[in-house]
DNA sequence: TTGTAGGCGTTATCAA
DNA sequence: TTGATAACGCCTACAA
């Protein structure tokens, strides 16, 4: 407890700042703020000057207690996995600062609990918005009770967004995974693949579930029978690629290519085959998803699709912070095929 | 402006709660503040009740005028670049939450100015630490009056430390740049290399300076002659490793491996090496730095020098956060040869 | 155990 | 153009 000072002018605050100018707190504030009030080019000058020599640090609590909601963006990541974060945060904060907002990161680690907790944490900062990023598992008691905590939030003046998130009740900005899958399919298809391989994400994830329906769109634009025993689950890490590749195998003897839905994963792929004396792309054509950084340093170089992540951080910020989206609408960003070495066609046995 | 409300119990404030719970200010303050004053089971109860049916959530900036300094940690980078910053983003995330502090991100993309408003709206929030993180280029200015800049927070309780940065006069948390590089170019040396080409990071930053001095301890300690022809500066960047390469190989043909110190850099050699159909490790030998995502999955695997993201963003907030770092101190966090494929004998000619 | 009142640093209203 | 002064929402001596 700072000992009682009803001495106004020890510390560093404005009051110390107007004392020293011999003017009035009202007057101190006005010069300090850039407020449109008029005053007097003398008394400015000595304000900014006691300011200046006195170090004076505007307290941003004490002016959001009068103007209620922040300049502050709090992004929160339901789990911040590897790939392209780092790009995407960085777009974010760049974003922000455009409109001179700051950014209050918060990672919930796939945690409900702490997704929820953090929620809490950036409304009793009175941040101005939150953004959602990251897809999350769908369960219906957490979908209900996060709609709720964002709806009061929102109740109260604040703004909220999702960004590559799918299902909640506000405007959102998305990748086109329909479209990214169904290009990259339907690339192998025209190289005259048929028995093609895919490792999918998670499938508790609506983003995966997009892609899926991408891949089998690309087939029926093809009039090619989609195969179910070709469809392997994984979970975007580079093992869950080479096991995949691995069952793949040894359910379908005559695939000529896989598409791995993270590049990862297709490096797992590159794995496996490798083990197998398999030439890639010669034996087997290979796809991945995200062109993340080590795509163009496999070799060979990766054929992926694209991941919008800096268009979706732009986006998203720039919606809460400029206000946008006032009406509930929803962005999709294109992702598109990433031609490098990885494809060919089938070998003609 | 909010409507003047001389009416406690319309907002969703403390006073709404204590209102509708029938019990004073205090008492609410006390019981939702966790405060170890003895509250009476029956109003505890009552103002419970009460918050949660209004769905209250305390105003942090409210809180902390009382309070003063927050608990939010400002991390600052001088410039987030590529490598591994995600994990470190992370790992500062993940150990600040530990603790129930928050995270504020900026990024000073390199620019001074930049830096400085950030360190102001760090002081401004009042966040209870700033973390320094990423090396800046040296400036005397620069360097005076960031120092300037952060004994006054520091006068006014701010806690600071410098992560992987160096000259700050505040604890900093560094890894191992001298030690790291020398266990690669011994590396080297054990494997018989004596002609190595030594392509560096920007010489303007300190890091890179320790990693040539611990280069040179190597060659010391194995009595063989350095050779300032065969060091390049680079950028960090792939590009600068490709160059790189092609230029020492104009100048030492007889070199028979290349330390790059980073793992971009090692990968555009990678690329030179490939373009004069020269193998790796066969025809030349190459070790990287960082340990980055793309180290494992070139071909061959490339050998690196491990970099201790995740301990120094650890160090860092811990000692901010715990208030470790009453005296000023230095960490240094170890950095290991990760050996791989890319390292093999010189071929005796 | 409970309540009253003053203070935290700024902004904004209203007189002067 | 300037200056008192009342909010802003919460915490905490201090008094009851």
């Amino acid at each position: 407890m700072p000992a009682k000072r009803s001495n106004p002018a020890d510390g560093s605050g404005l009051a110390a700042v107007a004392q020293r100018a011999g003017v009035s707190l009202a007057t101190a504030s006005r010069v300090l703020t850039g407020s449109t009030h008029r005053v007097s080019r003398d008394l400015r000058e000595r304000v900014l000057h006691a300011a200046e020599s006195l170090d004076y640090v505007p307290n941003a609590s004490a002016r959001s207690l009068s103007a209620g909601m922040r300049k502050i963006v709090g992004v929160l990541f339901h789990d911040m996995v590897d790939g392209r974060g780092y790009e995407h945060i960085r777009a974010l904060e760049t974003e922000a600062d455009r409109a001179g907002w700051l950014i209050m990161l918060a990672n919930a680690g796939g945690d409900f609990e702490k997704e929820f907790h953090y929620l809490r944490a950036f409304r009793a900062e009175r941040v101005g918005a939150i953004i959602l990023s990251g897809s999350a598992p769908y369960d219906d008691d957490y979908r209900a009770r996060l709609n709720r905590e964002l709806a009061a939030y929102v109740k109260h003046g604040g703004r909220v967004v999702a960004c590559a998130r799918h299902g909640i009740p506000f405007s959102e900005f998305v990748p086109d995974n329909f479209g990214g899958a169904r290009s990259a399919v339907e690339h192998l298809l025209s190289r005259g693949h048929r028995r093609i391989g895919i490792i999918t994400g998670p499938r508790a994830i609506a983003g995966s579930l997009d892609r899926i329906d991408g891949a089998k769109k690309a087939f029926e634009s093809y009039d090619t029978p989609w195969d179910d025993a070709l469809v392997i689950e994984g979970d975007a890490q580079s093992s869950s690629g080479r096991c995949g590749c691995e069952r793949l195998f040894s359910r379908a003897p005559d695939m000529t290519a896989i598409f791995a839905m993270s590049d990862d994963m297709a490096f797992g792929v590159y794995e496996a085959a490798t083990a197998r004396g398999l030439q890639i792309p010669g034996d087997l054509s290979v796809i991945g998803y995200n062109d993340s950084a080590i795509a163009r340093v496999l070799s060979p170089p990766l054929t992926t699709v694209s991941y919008p992540t800096v268009e979706l951080a732009r986006g998203a910020v720039e919606a809460c912070v400029d206000d946008l989206a006032t009406e509930r609408m929803r962005v999709v960003f294109p992702s598109g095929l990433v031609i490098r070495e990885s494809v060919a066609p089938p070998r003609t046995r």
